[in-house]
RNA sequence: GCCGGGUUGGCGGAACAGGCAGACGCGGCGCUCUCAAAAAGCGCUGCCCGCGAGGGCGUGUGGGUUCAAGUCCCACACCCGGCACCA
C-alpha cells in the first residue's frame, strides 16, 4: 500500500481516492520494483538469462512478440503503444498460467526515415537513432510493459549487425539444389547447400557444368574452364549474387527498391516518387528458388487468412506449360529455314488447337531482329500504317516504353499492338499464324511471349476482334456453346476441333487434356509441363548511408570476395556526406551513387583473405531496411550471444514445433501482433531468410511465425479551417449537430490517421500525465477488438478512469485508506 | 473482375455453442454534494405511440429453416481492405 499522496490541489478529494497523481504513483513504484526484481525476466533453458531471482526455466516455453518498432524522430502517439498493450496482457495471462514467457522489444533501428530525419536536422544519423530510441524507451518504460529488459537490442548495434552481414554471408555462400531431400520436417525436394558443396561435385563431374553445354563426366567441362570462368559459374548459382537486370530506380529517393517496395501504380511505397525500369548491376536474393515452400507451408501457419491469400497472390504460382513453336523465315530472308523458335507459357495447354496468332512482349528480343518485309497475306490494319515490320515494331516499342503504370493501367482492355512480320508455326496443326507485339503481355511474367487462343481468353479475344483475327473454339460446355454465342469461353467443358494424326484431345475434360497434351509436347521436344511464378528475386542492394555494408569485397577482376566471419562486423565508415544523392523524381535517366563511395580510403583496401595482401574495392550498397528484421526474432533468445546469431538449443527450445503446440507444427514464435501492412514485405523476406537458415542447418522450425495477429489501427479525427488548413484538433468545439468550430470558426471534421501535420497527435506522455498508464491501458483495451480500427476519443478515457476508480474503492476505502 | 472482411442505438462497441438484443464506455437527461463551478457519486437513456399502465416496431434489404435467428441457409445491396491485361 502506498502512502497516501500529497494533497496537491485545494479540493475536498478523499485522501485514497485513485487520482492521475496516485495512479502515476503507484505505477512509477511497481515499474521500478519489476526492475529490480527481474520479475520479467524470461528464463533460458541453459546459459546466462535465468528467470527472476536467478529461477531456471519452468513450465512450457511461450513465445511473444510485437513486430519492433522504427524510432522515428517524432516519438510516440496513443496509436503506436496498442499492439504493445495487447501482447502484454497475453503475455501476462500466459506467464499467471505457469508459462515460461519471452516478450521482450528491440529497435529496427536502420532505413530510409532515420536517415531522412538525421540529414534534415543535420545530424548524424547514430546520434539522431540512439536518441530517439532513448525516447522511446522512456516512453514505453512508463506504460508497465512486462518486458524481459536484458533481451533488447538495437539493429544498428556493431554486434547485431555483425549477425546480419553473418546471414547475408551464409546466403550468398548458398546455392539451392533442386532436387536434394529436405531432412526432418521439411521433407521435400530441394533445399539450399553451401556452395563449397557445389564446387566439389563440379569438380567431381557429378553434376552438370549449369550453362556449359557437354558432358562433364569426371569433371571434364569443369575442367576446361579457367579459374575466373569457372568463378563466374559459381556466383550464378548464389542465393545472394549480383547480375544486370532490369530494376526499380527510384531517382527521387536515389536508390533502386524491391519490387515489393513498388505500388501498382509505379511509384515508391515511400515518398511516392516515380519509378522506373532500368538495367542496372545489383544484389538480388533468389527467393523464387523459394516459391513454393513459401506457398505450400502457408497452410502450416495460424495466419490471418487475408495474409495467406496476399502471400499466395503475391508468390503466384500459375501450373501449365511451355510450348515452343517454330518462328519461320520470310520470302526475303529464308523461306524454308527457320528463323528460331518462340518459347511461351500457357495455363491451358489444352487449347493449344485453338490458338490463331502470337503475343510477344514489346520488349521481347525476338523483336530485334525482324522481317525486312511484309509477308504474303499481311492486312493493312496490322501494319500500324508502317511500310517495313521494322518501322512498325521501332514505333510501338517506342510507344510502350513511354507509357507509364498508370496509363498502362488506365489503357487495361483496350487492345494495341502491331504484327511483328514474324510467322510462327503452330506445332499441333502446322499452320503458320502471324506473330504480334502487344503491351498486354508483360516480359516479366513468364516467357514474355504467349500463344494467343481467342476463342479460351477473352483478353487475346479483344485482341483477335480488334485486329479481325480468326476465332477457334476447342472447349465447349455440355450441350455446346448457345447459338450465336460470341466472346471466350473459358469454363469447363470438353475438347472439341483438337485433333492431328498423333492425338486427339477431343471429349477430354480440361484437366484429362492438358495432361494429354503435355505428354505430347514432351515426347516432342518441343514443351514440358512447368510451373511459373509472378514472385521476382529480391532486389537486396540500396544506395543509401544508414543501412548494414555488405560484408563484400571486389578484386581485381571484379569478381565479389566474401570478408571473413572473423573480420566481421564491417562497420559504416564516416564519409563526409552521408546524404543519399537524389534526383529530379522524374529523370529516368540518372544513375544511382552511393554515399559510401565518397570515402576513398574506405573503398580501396589492402587485405589478406588467406591469399596474402591484395587490394580489394569494398562493396558500396548497403542492405535494405528489411535486412534487420528477417531474423530479429531469434537475437531475442540471447542479444549477446557471440557464436552464432542464435544457440541451436535455445531456438529448439523458443521456436520449436513442440508440445502445447500454440505455434503449430511449423514451429516459430508462438504469437507474433502487428499491423498488415507488412504482408508482401518483412513477412516474406523472414520466411524466405527462415527457411534458407533451416535448410543450412540453423534453426530447427519451419517457420519463424506459428500465429500472427493483425492488430487494426487507432484512427483519429483532424480538422480544416476555410482554407483548409489543419488546427489544432484538441482546441476544437462542437460536436456533429451543432457543428465544430476553432476559436470561434467553423472547421472541417476529416478521419483517418494521426499525424503531426494533421495537428491531431496525442502522445501516451500526455495520457501518463493526465490518467495514468494503467487508465490508458484500459481505455485502449476497451475501445472494441483489436483487430479493428477505431477513433481515438481522448474525453472517452475517463471512462476507463472511473472504472478503476469503481475498481478501487471496492478494495480501498477511499477516507481511510 | 477476382480474393478477404464487414453492415447492431446519437457514437465506440457487447451478445462465447441458435435461447431475455443493445453488456461496458462516451454522449444526453435528471438528481446528490457545493455559495457556485469542477471533480466525484446515484438514477434514467434503442425507436415510435401513450399523462400513465401499457402497446407496437427493431440487428443493411428480401426470402427461408426453427418452438426460438444479430447468430444457420438462399439471394441481393452497400461499405472497407488487397490484387488485377499474370497468359
Amino acid at each position: 500500500m502506498p502512502d497516501a499522496p500529497e494533497r496537491t490541489t485545494s479540493t475536498d478529494e478523499p485522501r485514497f481516492r485513485y487520482t492521475p497523481a496516485l495512479a502515476q504513483q503507484i505505477e512509477l513504484r511497481w515499474q521500478d520494483l519489476w526492475e529490480e526484481r527481474g520479475t520479467f525476466h524470461a528464463a533460458n533453458p541453459q546459459g546466462r538469462l535465468t528467470g527472476p531471482g536467478g529461477s531456471p526455466a519452468q513450465g512450457d516455453p511461450y513465445f511473444i512478440m510485437d513486430m519492433f518498432p522504427y524510432p522515428s524522430g517524432a516519438g510516440l502517439h496513443v496509436g503506436h503503444p496498442l499492439g504493445y498493450i495487447a501482447t502484454d496482457v497475453t503475455g501476462r495471462f500466459r506467464r499467471m498460467c505457469g508459462d515460461n514467457v519471452l516478450h521482450a522489444l528491440g529497435y529496427d533501428a536502420f532505413g530510409l526515415p532515420a536517415e531522412q530525419y538525421a540529414v534534415q536536422t543535420g545530424q548524424h544519423p547514430r546520434v539522431t537513432t540512439e536518441a530517439n530510441i532513448l525516447n522511446m524507451r522512456r516512453q514505453l518504460r512508463r506504460l508497465g510493459l512486462g518486458h524481459d529488459p536484458r533481451r533488447t537490442f538495437a539493429t544498428i548495434d556493431p554486434e547485431y549487425v555483425r549477425w546480419t552481414q553473418w546471414i547475408f554471408l551464409q546466403i550468398f555462400d548458398s546455392w539451392y539444389d533442386a532436387d536434394a531431400e529436405r531432412p526432418g520436417p521439411a521433407a521435400g525436394k530441394g533445399r539450399a547447400r553451401p556452395i563449397a558443396e557445389l564446387r566439389e561435385e563440379l569438380a567431381a563431374g557429378t553434376r552438370p557444368v549449369p550453362g556449359h553445354d557437354g558432358d562433364n563426366t569426371g569433371g571434364a567441362v569443369w575442367a576446361g574452364l579457367s579459374e575466373l570462368e569457372r568463378r563466374d559459374v559459381i556466383d550464378g548459382q548464389r542465393l545472394a549474387y549480383v547480375d544486370s537486370s532490369p530494376v526499380n530506380w527510384c531517382p527521387g529517393l536515389g536508390t533502386v527498391l524491391a519490387n515489393e517496395e513498388v505500388t501498382a501504380d509505379g511509384r515508391s511505397e515511400r515518398g511516392n516518387f516515380p519509378v522506373f525500369q532500368r538495367n542496372l548491376r545489383q544484389w538480388k536474393m533468389r527467393i523464387t528458388a523459394y516459391a513454393d515452400r513459401l506457398a505450400d507451408d502457408l497452410d502450416l501457419i495460424d495466419w490471418p487468412d487475408k495474409v495467406k491469400s496476399m502471400q499466395r497472390n503475391w508468390i503466384g504460382r500459375s501450373v501449365g506449360a511451355n510450348v515452343r513453336f517454330d518462328v519461320v523465315g520470310t520470302a526475303d530472308q529464308d523461306p524454308a529455314g527457320a528463323a528460331g523458335t518462340l518459347e511461351v507459357f500457357t495455363t491451358r495447354p489444352d487449347t493449344l488447337f485453338g490458338a490463331t496468332f502470337m503475343v510477344v512482349a514489346p520488349e521481347h528480343p525476338l523483336l530485334d531482329e525482324v522481317p525486312a518485309a511484309w509477308p504474303d497475306g499481311t492486312r493493312s490494319a496490322w501494319t500500324g500504317g508502317y511500310e517495313t515490320p521494322a518501322e512498325a515494331v521501332a514505333a510501338y516499342r517506342r510507344e510502350a516504353s513511354a507509357k507509364t503504370a498508370v496509363e498502362r493501367q488506365a489503357d487495361a482492355g483496350k487492345k494495341t499492338g502491331v504484327f511483328t512480320g514474324h510467322l510462327a508455326v503452330n506445332p499441333v496443326n502446322g499452320e503458320q499464324i502471324p506473330v504480334f507485339t502487344a503491351d498486354y503481355v508483360l516480359m516479366g511474367y513468364g516467357t514474355g511471349a504467349i500463344m494467343a487462343v481467342p476463342g479460351g481468353d477473352e483478353r487475346d479475344h479483344a485482341f483477335a476482334e480488334a485486329y479481325d483475327l480468326p476465332v477457334v473454339y476447342t472447349v465447349e460446355p455440355e450441350g455446346g456453346l448457345p447459338e450465336g454465342h460470341t466472346g471466350a469461353y473459358a469454363g469447363e467443358g470438353v475438347a472439341v476441333r483438337s485433333a492431328n494424326d498423333e492425338i486427339s484431345l477431343n471429349g477430354l475434360g480440361v484437366a484429362e487434356a492438358k495432361a494429354a497434351i503435355i505428354g505430347w509436347l514432351e515426347s516432342k521436344n518441343i514443351g514440358e509441363g512447368t510451373t511459373t511464378y509472378r514472385l521476382n528475386d529480391w532486389l537486396f542492394s540500396r544506395q543509401r548511408y544508414w543501412g548494414e555494408p555488405f560484408p563484400v569485397v571486389w578484386d581485381e577482376d571484379d569478381r565479389p570476395v566474401a570478408i571473413p566471419d572473423a573480420m566481421l562486423p564491417v562497420d559504416l565508415p564516416d564519409v563526409p556526406d552521408y546524404a543519399p544523392r537524389t534526383f529530379d523524381p522524374d529523370d529516368a535517366t540518372s544513375e544511382p551513387e552511393a554515399p559510401l563511395g565518397r570515402n576513398d580510403e574506405w573503398v580501396n583496401v589492402t587485405l589478406d583473405l588467406g591469399d596474402g595482401p591484395r587490394t580489394y574495392r569494398r562493396d558500396t550498397n548497403t542492405m535494405p531496411n528489411w535486412a534487420g528484421s528477417c531474423w530479429y526474432y531469434l537475437r531475442y533468445l540471447d542479444p549477446a550471444e557471440t557464436t552464432a546469431p542464435a544457440l541451436a538449443g535455445l531456438e529448439q527450445y523458443w521456436l520449436g514445433p513442440r508440445h502445447n503446440a500454440t505455434s503449430g507444427p511449423a514451429g516459430g514464435v508462438d504469437l507474433y501482433v502487428g499491423g498488415v501492412e507488412h504482408a508482401v514485405l518483412h513477412l516474406l523476406y523472414a520466411r524466405f531468410w527462415h527457411k534458407v537458415l533451416l535448410d543450412l542447418g540453423h534453426v530447427t522450425s519451419l517457420e519463424p511465425f506459428g500465429k500472427l495477429f493483425n492488430q487494426g489501427y487507432i484512427q483519429a479525427y483532424a480538422y480544416t479551417d476555410s482554407r483548409g488548413q489543419y488546427v489544432p484538433a484538441a482546441e476544437v468545439e462542437g460536436d456533429e449537430q451543432s457543428g465544430y468550430t476553432w476559436q470561434g470558426q467553423p472547421v472541417n471534421r476529416e478521419y483517418g490517421k494521426m499525424g503531426k501535420s494533421l495537428k491531431n497527435v496525442v502522445t501516451p506522455d500526455e495520457m501518463y500525465e493526465q490518467y495514468g498508464a494503467d487508465t490508458f491501458r484500459v481505455y485502449e483495451m476497451s475501445m472494441g477488438p483489436l483487430d479493428l480500427s477505431r477513433p481515438w476519443n481522448t474525453r472517452d478515457v475517463v471512462g476507463s478512469q472511473r472504472f478503476l476508480q469503481r475498481l478501487w474503492r471496492n478494495v480501498v476505502d477511499e477516507e481511510t485508506g
